[in-house]
DNA sequence: AATTTGTACAACCATTTGGTTGTGCTTATA
DNA sequence: TATAAGCACAACCAAATGGTTGTACAAATT
C-alpha cells in the first residue's frame, strides 16, 4: 500500500471534512481548530500533517502560534473528476442498448 | 476506526475511480471490470463490495454472470459539499481581514 | 459428460489509519 | 522570573486497507 496524498484522500476522512469547513470561513490556529472537535489536539495535529501534505492547507508561524489556511481551489479536481464521469453518463443509454440487444441474440 | 462506507470512501481509491470511470460507460460485469486493471479478479472483487456498501454500484446477477452499473448520482453528494465549502470562500476576506487587524493591534 | 468460464469465500499479509498518552521545548504573559 | 499557552515529537494501539493465493462451486459450452 502506497501513502496516497492526494485531495481525495484529504476528503475521506469526516474529521478532515470538518477541518476544511473551519477553514473555510478564514485562517484559524490549531487551538480554535480543536475546538468543540471532541477529540485531542494530537489527533487533530496528525490530521493536519495529512492535509498539509495533501496540499489542502497551508502553514504559517506566526510568533508561537501555528495559522491554518485551506487552499479550497484544489476541491477543483474533486469537482473536475466527478464532471468528467457523468460526462460519460449520456454515452450509456446506447451501450445498454447495445448490452441488451446483445443478451436478447443468447 | 469505524468502517466508513459513504461517497468520500468510495471515491478515496485510485482503483475505486477507475472502476466507476469504467462503469460510467455502461453495466459491466466482474471480467471486464478486471480487464487491463492490472490486480485479481479477487482484489476488484473487494472493491466491489467496498463500492457496493457505499452504495455506488448495483449489481444484478445474469446467468452466472454478474453485472455492475455505477449510482452516478451519488456523486451529487460530494459536489454539493465542495460547493458548499467554497460559497464560504467569499466570507474569508473580511474575517482574514479582522485577524489582521487584531494581530496588528498586538 | 467433461471442460471452460464466471464467480464466491476464506485465510493471510504488510502497511496505513485514526486515534490516544506522555514528554519536552518555545513563546507569551502575570 | 515563574507560569501558562501553544505546539512538536515519539511511542503505542486496534482496526481498516489493499492487495495476494488457494479452494470450491455453479453455469455455459463443447
Amino acid at each position: 500500500m502506497i501513502e496516497r496524498r492526494d485531495v481525495y484522500q484529504a476528503i475521506a476522512d469526516p474529521t478532515r471534512r470538518m477541518i476544511i469547513q473551519k477553514l473555510s470561513g478564514g485562517a484559524l490556529n490549531i487551538g480554535q481548530i480543536v475546538e468543540d472537535s471532541g477529540i485531542t489536539r494530537q489527533g487533530i495535529a496528525k490530521h493536519l500533517k495529512v492535509l498539509n501534505e495533501c496540499g489542502m492547507i497551508t502553514l504559517t508561524q506566526k510568533g508561537r502560534e501555528q495559522f491554518c489556511e485551506a487552499r479550497l481551489d484544489q476541491l477543483d479536481e474533486v469537482v473536475d473528476w466527478v464532471n468528467k464521469s457523468r460526462k460519460l453518463w449520456g454515452q450509456r443509454f446506447e451501450k445498454l442498448d447495445k448490452f441488451l440487444a446483445e443478451t436478447k441474440k443468447l
